[in-house]
DNA sequence: CCATCTTTGTGCACGCGTTCACAAAGGCAT
DNA sequence: ATGCCTTTGTGAACGCGTGCACAAAGATGG
């Protein structure tokens, strides 16, 4: 998983909550794996185990939506699609802008899954001057400089952030100044955003560092007993503690600086 | 936020909280811009506002790790960063392969945000053999049939898919095989993998599809009183919905096995 | 029409995560 | 030393999310 939702502690939206919420595409999902293979109904377990989750947990969440599946049968496919589409609100056209056209910017641009979705990328937007006009995806990459009417001329209400770090919270001030009301973000920074507007941050370098994490603790326990190499420095005592700060900066009991300059 | 942790219910490991592991890499990014300026300490509330987070929480957070911090005075900055680099098994190197290069997979070996905080791409790897040999970011890429002896050779332990959908499975089967014992899915689908192997999800649609609903919802608000353009079909009585399920499909009874062959 | 069988929808309990609020702890000035 | 001021660390309460387990609902066959 990359990171959450920013703002809005958990507003449970129209009485859906906010993690039902996150669950639905990925049984519009399965349930599209099973249209497309013309299956008529499905059974909560038989879907959940599609979507990688508990019936039990499936069912209430379709509960929050209605009582759209019959007892002793299961769910209709065609049906239960279109009301997850329409609760999603993709049964709409939803216009959206890419800013930032690196490599991860045209891999956004290139990536099937958005048109398949009701989302189509309006614009596509670098600062380089020398990548204007440079066609990514079938689009040609736009200034920056356009970016507001870009988005005031399409209606544009989603935006995709994949700058640099440095960049971010620039693009971002200008996407809100500019309507935008939600935002995805793909660069290594907490942005600010007035209230109202979403924001969802998909952080590729903390994902490995959670995977790290687990895999230290896997690696910890195979050896030896304890968690990593862990006993070492359990939980000092006070004035421990303060000479091991002190000696990661230079002391004598020279414990190394401490991880990457960057 | 891309969606999470796979299986593994929530298995508090060590006494460290899910949740909380998963707010380490924050914090170490916060951490780590204020080392650079040269900042000694930093106060919870401080800190907090630069990773996005409530100051209780924060300093919830901290005590999991141990008691790093001064009363009156706040954290260390520099030994902080150590301690959480520690505890997420960032002091050491992490060798990774990424298999499936296209425009996403290419986008991750030149992501600078891995090599900065311990991750090492070993190898990428792809399928198609006309990319066999290619440079990408500066390494060549390597056929399918390398897989498990690179694995081996390195002693990789985490794999990254960036391969379409169809592949991943197959992808991750072999990934298993050779070794590797944590997963970081891009490919939109449930991979299931055998006890011990942790794998986590981005999955940038769900997020777009997240946002969507969101951004319908505030639509909807703005224009009428109820959610959306809703009342539409707020939630049929039995036999219409029936009746609407009956229509999308032909036969009375109509089955098939249902869920995916693989 | 009745009995039986399947599968949904949900009441309930439990546990994790978040937040509040405050006592304890340390620094600093006098 | 002593007292004040700042900030941590955590006990406790609360709320959300999850999973169990079962009653209700509907289909199906006789």
């Amino acid at each position: 998983m990359a990171t959450g939702r920013t703002h809005r502690p958990a507003t449970r939206s129209r009485g859906i909550p906010e993690a039902t919420v996150a669950r639905l595409p990925l049984y519009l999902r399965a349930l599209t794996a099973l249209s497309e293979r013309s299956v008529p109904t499905v059974s909560s377990e038989e879907l959940a185990t599609a979507a990688g989750v508990n019936s039990a947990k499936l069912r209430k969440d379709f509960s929050y939506l209605g009582s759209y599946g019959t007892r002793g049968v299961g769910y209709d496919v065609e049906y239960l699609v279109y009301q997850i589409s329409r609760e999603l609100g993709l049964t709409q056209d939803w216009p959206v802008v890419i800013v930032g056209i690196g490599n991860l910017g045209a891999a956004l641009a290139n990536y099937g899954g958005f048109a398949s979705r009701g989302f189509r990328v309006a614009a596509l937007i670098d600062a380089d001057p020398a990548m204007a006009g440079k066609p990514v995806a079938g689009l040609p990459v736009r200034h920056t400089d356009e970016l507001e009417s870009i988005i005031s001329d399409n209606g544009v209400s989603i935006g995709v952030i994949a700058t640099p770090a440095g960049a971010a919270q620039q693009v971002c001030d200008r996407l809100v100044a500019a309507g935008i009301t939600s935002i995805l973000n793909f660069a290594p920074t907490v942005l600010s955003v007035p209230e109202g507007v979403d924001v969802r941050k998909v952080d590729l370098s903390i994902e490995l560092q959670i995977l790290a994490f687990h895999e230290q603790r896997k690696a910890g326990e195979e050896a030896g007993q304890g968690p990593a190499a862990a006993p070492a420095q359990p939980r000092q005592g006070t004035q421990a503690r303060t000479a091991a700060a002190a000696a990661s900066r230079k002391g004598p009991e020279g414990d190394v600086p401490a991880v990457m300059p960057a």
